[in-house]
DNA sequence: ATACCACCTCAAGTCGACTTTAGGTCAAGC
DNA sequence: GCTTGACCTAAAGTCGACTTGAGGTGGTAT
């Protein structure tokens, strides 16, 4: 399949196709002419890429979790990457909490309500780079 | 307190802080000469926000829902930013038991693997911007 | 009085992940 | 034979969230 053809099916602009090969996250299996030809498991290649991003990974980390051809994997890297998403999960849960019960409570204000006030300490330590997906924009495409 | 210590016991640097002000994130109390003063609950306000840009929200996001000085909030908003990370957490929790299947199965390619193209369906229409803090260094200050 | 330090402002730079733009190729249809 | 449409490349631009740099202020210590 052509580049339009995945673009259309995956979703994703041919530009971010181009740049996700030029990175070295997908290939194309050959060219007719200049164009690209692509396999059809390209397309379960970017679901993954898509998921991995989802899940705040960077397209570097990604291609380090699943390299190139048959998602030959560095095991362990997975296990760890598993953990982080387990505290990530347990953050995310503090938070939505937080957020449901800072609706509901009644306190004048949230900084003096105790059950929110716990929520904040979960934040402490846990300062990092970047910013996740709940944008909630799909399937935009220009 | 001055900036710099709000610095010190934030983990935030003085140029993040001077940023989220100008940002209308936070507010410094006034000044002693060119110098910010901030109250010391300006500590709570930035444990919340390192906890919403953790969560993946972005500066806005979390402008709107905390809004200046005694966090009157729109709760509306609240309960639907806490749906999206159900969502959210949902999403992840596949992803984590996504990637421990792959680091213990033994398909030769994971794209064979049925347990992990079930996976693959989740991401289908997951398509959005940015992505999320899962990068390990915390408390880096230059 | 001068050096130092912790702050200040404003402008420009950086980083990741793309997108946009300008100009070019090529097969198919009129 | 020329236009059209789908592709191509390389380079530059964009966006959010900061960081860095250059040059300045003001209070305290020597």
């Amino acid at each position: 399949m052509d580049i339009g053809e995945v673009s259309k099916t995956s979703g994703l602009p041919a530009s971010t196709l181009r740049y996700y090969e030029e990175k070295g996250l997908i290939r194309s299996s050959g060219r007719n002419g200049l164009r690209r030809l692509f396999n059809t498991d390209v397309i379960e290649q970017l679901a993954l890429i898509s998921l991995g991003r989802n899940a705040g990974f960077s397209l570097d980390e990604i291609g380090e979790m699943f390299t190139d051809d048959g998602l030959e994997i560095n095991r362990q890297l997975l296990l760890e990457k598993a953990d982080e998403l387990d505290k990530k999960i347990k953050e995310l849960t503090s938070m939505r909490n937080g957020l449901r019960h800072a609706a509901a409570c009644s306190a004048p204000s949230h900084l003096e309500c105790p059950k929110f006030r716990r929520l904040l300490h979960i934040a402490g330590k846990n300062r990092s780079r970047k910013s996740s997906s709940l944008t909630k924009n799909a399937g935009k495409q220009r």
